[in-house]
DNA sequence: CTGATATACTTAACATCGTTATGCGAATGC
DNA sequence: GCATTCGCATAACGATGTTAAGTATATCAG
């Protein structure tokens, strides 16, 4: 069975591969500049050669993202794991998530920016059931709760009040990275009043 | 002249009966699958003749938002001239602000959400310099400035809370529009919750 | 070793898109 | 009445995502 394992390992490779080469090209030129043809030029393969591997361009870019944002789950989890007061460590995380998003502009832009075309079964895919975006948001729902319970926060409703900073936090980030054109203030200034302004609203 | 001004007002005519049948299609149709060829078929012109009133769909699209916009601008408008209290016009604006992008999902899209190609002279031509986004923004710099100088707000830098807040309000506006199979609470509690907040921690 | 089958990939094509160059007929101005 | 301008259309270009059909090559059975 040797045969089999060598035949799936290289097709895991080149999988791989177009993984790579579809990051990119994406950061590098950009979203609406990214293609299927291009990727495949880049690869050195046909076009067609692409979809043996990822059912669609949706599909592609939905697994692009979740490598990306295993890493913003990870770092999410390390802040947490560090944190000694709750307040901190909710107020990296939220940092952080704002952060990641200007520096992986492309990223963010797929996964949370664009509308994701509605009625196919792909919208369910994204954000939703499995995958990086719940364990990312399981993290603030959790550090919210250490927030409340250590008295920091008043009474909550857990839920509402983690989708609330998630929007917030979306808001800073999408503006930034859609418009960076627009007359900001100064960034730093811009999403540190967004987060204390958030934060001093929830206390007790 | 006024055989000039009659092929004048035909063509503003037509140029208004293009934007109708637009917003109609675009809203009806959502964005993705709005296109100028389909536009074209609608109005029963050849898609080029588009391009003798329109410079291209961008164009096209933005003056479309603006006429949508200019509507919330009356509103926000109207909705500051009634207010007695500050905070509570603030709070009425912000959500009547919510409320309309959720009500216009295709329009708000356009306007906020999606990345408009970079470096193009379009880039200049959104939210910044003239146009309705800038007097909707006026609106709210105002409402923040009442709550400040009627010491319901602490001492605030004001263009910096005013980003801060329509950062917030794009965040649950687009979240909603742009992911609405997300397993949200309930949408009106949502948007509470993120409006007090905000100016709960805006407060002195 | 030989013939059948499955695998990996390509070529060609379709439908659609935004946009431009060219052309044509009719209304206008002299 | 003639030249011109104006409003619009036809045709085309280049690009997109995606599918159908085909072609080699590698694997496997006998």
């Amino acid at each position: 069975m040797t045969v089999k394992e060598r035949r799936l390992r290289e097709k895991a490779e080149l999988r791989q591969e177009i993984l790579d080469a579809a990051r990119e090209l994406f950061v590098r030129e950009g979203y609406e500049n990214f293609s299927m043809r291009k990727l495949a030029e880049k690869i050195e393969y046909s076009p067609t050669t692409i979809y043996l591997y990822f059912k669609d361009k949706a599909d592609l870019l939905f697994n692009l993202c979740e490598e990306t944002f295993s890493k913003l789950v990870q770092q999410l989890e390390t802040i947490a794991s560090l944190a000694t007061d709750p307040l901190d460590g909710l107020r990296a995380g939220m940092l952080a998530y704002v952060e990641f998003g200007v520096k992986h502009p492309a990223n963010y832009l797929v996964t949370f920016v664009l509308p994701h075309p509605i009625g196919t079964p792909d919208s369910e895919r994204y954000l939703c059931p499995t995958g990086m975006g719940l364990r990312a948001f399981d993290c603030l729902r959790q550090a919210v709760a250490e927030c409340v319970r250590a008295g920091k926060f008043r009474s909550l409703d857990l839920e509402k009040a983690s989708q609330a900073i998630w929007a917030v936090l979306h808001g800073v980030t999408s503006l930034l990275v859609v418009h960076p054109d627009f007359p900001w203030v100064d960034r730093n200034d811009l999403v540190d009043q967004v987060i204390e302004t958030t934060i001093e609203g929830l206390k007790a």
